[in-house]
DNA sequence: ATCTTGATGACACCAGGTGACATACCCACC
DNA sequence: GGTGGGTATGTCACCTGGTGTCATCAAGAT
């Protein structure tokens, strides 16, 4: 028997959902989260940089997966298409977590700064897309806008997912945002 | 002869502007700020909302004059070049500031937590072209991915503007950027 | 049995941010 | 020329996010 409770970090990461929706973001202090999991205050900023990283540690996941999709995208596709072969795992992936991702959502929506978080999570990662198309020799200008646009086809898709009742709706709507997106910058 | 010194909150920004750059962002205190400004640390408050702000009170005038070139769009332009019908404006305003956009970028440059609060901005940005797009006509849709392209391709040429030395390039780098979107999203 | 390692607690501290109240000037009005 | 209200600022107390530092205690290694 180990001398501490095991998956801190897990722990806390329920703590704040559950509180944050239970009371608001704002309203809702470090100490308490950590008293909910059984730990305190010096502990929880241990395992996240600070408060509002409790709710973005699984960005992570998302950009390893998007990344992986990229990968496997063959050699000859359009730089977009090789952006967009990131969004069929990627809707898999999410599709088991809608409940979650809506109540995620929820307090994020009411919380300017959340949003702000997301916003450079989401940047960061059109980032690392970028990267990877460099690295298959695409110029970096094409590289950085067509990831960039692949990241706000997904920003929207999600937006609308969220919004809506079926959890395997996500692939459509993000194929839908990409069309459109199309449609609006054709000259 | 008023009881205080004109234009506190223009001081506050100086003041910001100049620490920030001299010792960098998170080494300078709100209260210094107010103190070389000769004011306190409550005042600046007044005027801002949060110590980043102070970076950011002149995104209102940028929304303003995009918005203005977008009016300003022939009524059958097309969603995006409803958008970009700003940037012409929105060059000229930046044209006489290069060295202050400089300094500006190279401190958000070097602070994540100023990077958010410019990403944000953009995103308010992003949402207010939307809604003159709606306005006009656009389908929601259209209009938050024409918008959002729109701000990306801003947001791209900038940072090379401010990246060389020429101050009048900023027109010429963002329809560069609006090309090479073009080019990349074409199916 | 002792040592080392790693996760946690305890505590003090700083800086951002806010609420409440005091102060002193300006101006309008009588 | 006093008087009263409005407004910008100062003062002070307070909370909370975030960090540095040291102590503690169990698990496993030697």
């Amino acid at each position: 028997m180990s001398r501490w409770k095991p998956d801190a970090q897990g722990r806390l990461m329920s703590a704040a959902i559950e509180l944050f929706d239970e009371q608001g973001y704002e309203a809702t202090t470090v100490a308490e989260i950590a008293e909910r999991a059984g730990l305190t205050k010096r502990t929880f900023f241990r395992y996240f940089s600070d408060k509002r990283e409790v709710l973005f540690s699984g960005s992570h996941e998302l950009q390893r997966v998007w990344l992986e999709g990229v990968a496997a995208a063959p050699t000859d596709a359009t730089p977009l298409a090789v952006v967009a072969a990131g969004l069929d795992p990627v809707a898999e992936m999410f599709t088991e977590r809608h409940d979650f991702a809506r109540i995620r959502a929820g307090i994020i929506d009411a919380n300017p700064e959340l949003q702000e978080r997301e916003l450079i999570k989401l940047q960061n990662l059109a980032g690392a897309i970028k990267a990877a198309l460099v690295e298959r020799g695409v110029s970096p200008n094409a590289a950085i806008l067509a990831a960039q646009a692949g990241v706000t086809v997904f920003h929207v898709a999600f937006a609308h997912w969220v919004e809506q009742d079926d959890p395997t709706a996500f692939r459509r709507l993000m194929d839908e945002s990409l069309e459109e997106l199309r449609s609006v910058t054709a000259a």
